[in-house]
DNA sequence: CTTAAAATTGGAAGCGCTTCCATAATGGCG
DNA sequence: CGCCATTATGGAAGCGCTTCCAATTTTAAG
């Protein structure tokens, strides 16, 4: 290490590295005494101010290289820098598996986001049918002063939540909303009514008559336009109404299987089964194994959403890609520029969805 | 709201509800004034701190009441208090899918610990055969100010990270650490030796006698230890040594998959596939269906962990049991010990293991 | 060369909390 | 009833940072 001029007098800067912990971690003031400027100056360099030139900046750059010096987040966040902390707040059905697939694949694309923006990022699981869910957001979101939130479904569909967290100064972005959320605050998803009309058309094409939609939860909105595309694919088609058959379970394998079973005790039983995700498609696969159906040859499934459970399970899914990882950074650059101060109307990034072919769809055996 | 006495003469205490942000959140100072004692008594409440009348605490806890307060995070841990903010450090292929439901299962179980003991869970994924992950992890905890971090394998067997970590004075734990991390920190996991010992037991007693071991990465000692059970189990059967095949992945369903491919092209054909976790072996499964053999039938294939994995694909998989849940719970608790300052040797805790029976594994047609 | 305007820079005041230390109240005993 | 050991309580000093504002240096006109 350097000998350096301004620690001179510090001897509690030193690092005992080799058993255990170090004195003390180099601060803000260090950098400046090291590089022969004020810390008003560092702080400049540090948050990319103005008014900084060139050689002065470098210098306490190097500066900070040599001490290895850190922000520390705390006293910034203290001193009003903000947080600059954001959470993603999914719903679980606390002791029943979360949808994992779903939930990691949000918070992979919207950690790698905050490392750019320099965002911390917590996720949290809250049980989605607990009356005191919007409480325990809110607690989320105040006790760890979060400047942003990030709400999946069907938070993203809770106007009261939505409000109150507005109302605390946290700022917000919404995953998938449906009809709810939409308008009332900065949105990312797809067109799900279009992804819903594309799967049912997919399938339609191969002559399926009878058709059960194995559904999620009605409060969830996006997923229920979903079923508004598939009625809608149905009747382009010159389809009754009575073609198609309408179940809901609650988006988990477990579901899936309940109402797969139920389906296809009907008669005429239904040559296709098109599921609001992966996981309830996976669930009708199994049932379908189970009573000795070929699959796509007696039965069709498909599924939503393209998590690795559509890939994992035999025959594959074929489903509908959701771009998760690109929804979950898109939803950080949302409320981060909310954050920042951009003002305006709230908006609603669409990204494109597409039918993902694999093998558990197709025609039948006459 | 009630008409506070301390609070009068503050009217910037107000609320503005309804358009936007609240003008200022209520402070230890404000609890002070409103239930009419000193700061530090509140400071002493809030902690459970000693020295503290009866009559006066409730005082100070209806004030906390009455003024929705909570404490700001960021000032406590300026002031000392410690940051209270553990990391949870899990081994990712970047943009393979990681392993979602073990890494969501060790979260939730984390997740909820962390509730009850006060503590801020951060998760982050790292890129495991990137050569600057140690770097990475250092820097999570040390950007962040984390009081303790959580590691799980491969990295609960690295030496230098958790020596480098030490040094810097953030608290560990472990989770299925092998020999590496063994003896070097707290730690938590099941007796993994003997999990393998019981799976191959329980599939040589249906009379296998080629098997496959589908393993993963060699640096994962832990599940590397799950091997040495399955040998043991087969020296103990007194079969010979070139009755079990090992080959090696990467813990994924895709691994699984080429492994098997190469596995089942031996002659003699293995009749059971063991595997080093649920993954793998959902791939070893689909490799089984392309090929038209039938699981058990033809042939029998286990997995390991229990994760959702095994209850979905088609037939559900016989597995081992892991408390993943427990262990995430469990290494809390090790480091929250630590940072209390509980001193002593490191801990290893062991938790039970169990073979789920399922569908995957049997007889197979002589 | 002046002089005002613009660009840099640093001093000082907190942000809300924990903790050290001094002060005040309480209680046990002789 | 006093006196000293406890037990309670509050004052004040920072923790490391951002930011307001005043001071200083440049730069651009005049």
């Amino acid at each position: 290490m350097l000998a350096v001029p301004g620690v001179v007098g510090h001897p509690e800067i030193m690092w005992k590295s080799e058993h255990g912990m170090s004195a003390r971690k180099p601060t803000i003031d260090d950098v400046a005494r090291l590089s022969g400027v004020g810390r008003t100056t560092v702080s400049r360099v540090l948050n990319g101010g103005p008014n900084v030139r060139e050689p002065v900046r470098r210098k306490v750059l190097e500066a900070v290289e040599a001490l290895d010096y850190r922000v520390n987040p705390q006293a910034r966040s203290l001193a009003g820098g903000g947080s600059r902390v954001l959470a993603l707040v999914l719903a679980s059905d606390l002791d029943a598996e979360p949808n994992s697939f779903y939930a990691s694949a949000l918070e992979l694309g919207a950690v790698r986001e905050c490392l750019q923006s320099g965002f911390q990022l917590f996720t949290r699981h809250v049980p989605q049918d607990d009356p005191a869910a919007v409480q325990q957001v809110i607690d989320i979101a105040v006790n760890q002063r979060c400047q942003g939130v990030i709400l999946t479904p069907p938070f993203s569909d809770n106007a009261d939540l939505i409000q109150q967290l507005r109302a605390r100064g946290v700022h917000l972005a919404a995953i998938s909303p449906g009809g709810g959320g939409r308008g009332l605050v900065d949105a990312v998803g797809i067109d799900d009514e279009a992804g819903g009309r594309d799967i049912a058309r997919y399938l339609l094409e191969f002559g399926h008559r009878h058709i059960a939609y194995l559904g999620g939860i009605a409060g969830h909105l996006s997923a229920e336009s979903r079923l508004d595309g598939v009625r809608r694919a149905m009747r382009e088609m010159g389809l009754p109404d009575d073609a198609l058959t309408v179940e809901r379970g609650d988006f988990t394998f477990r579901s899936g299987g309940l109402i797969a079973a139920r389906v296809l005790a009907l008669s005429p039983r239904p040559t296709a089964l098109i599921c609001a995700n992966d996981d309830m498609a996976a669930g009708a696969l199994s049932v379908a194994h189970a009573r000795g159906l070929q699959v796509p040859g007696d039965l069709s499934i498909s599924g939503f959403d393209d998590t690795p459970v559509s890939a994992i399970v035999w025959p594959p899914l074929t489903t509908v890609h959701q771009p998760l990882k690109a929804m979950g950074g898109e939803a950080v650059r949302l409320v981060s520029e909310r954050i920042t101060g951009a003002a305006g109307d709230w908006a609603f990034r669409t990204l494109p969805h597409a039918v993902v072919v694999r093998e558990s769809a197709g025609a039948w055996h006459a």
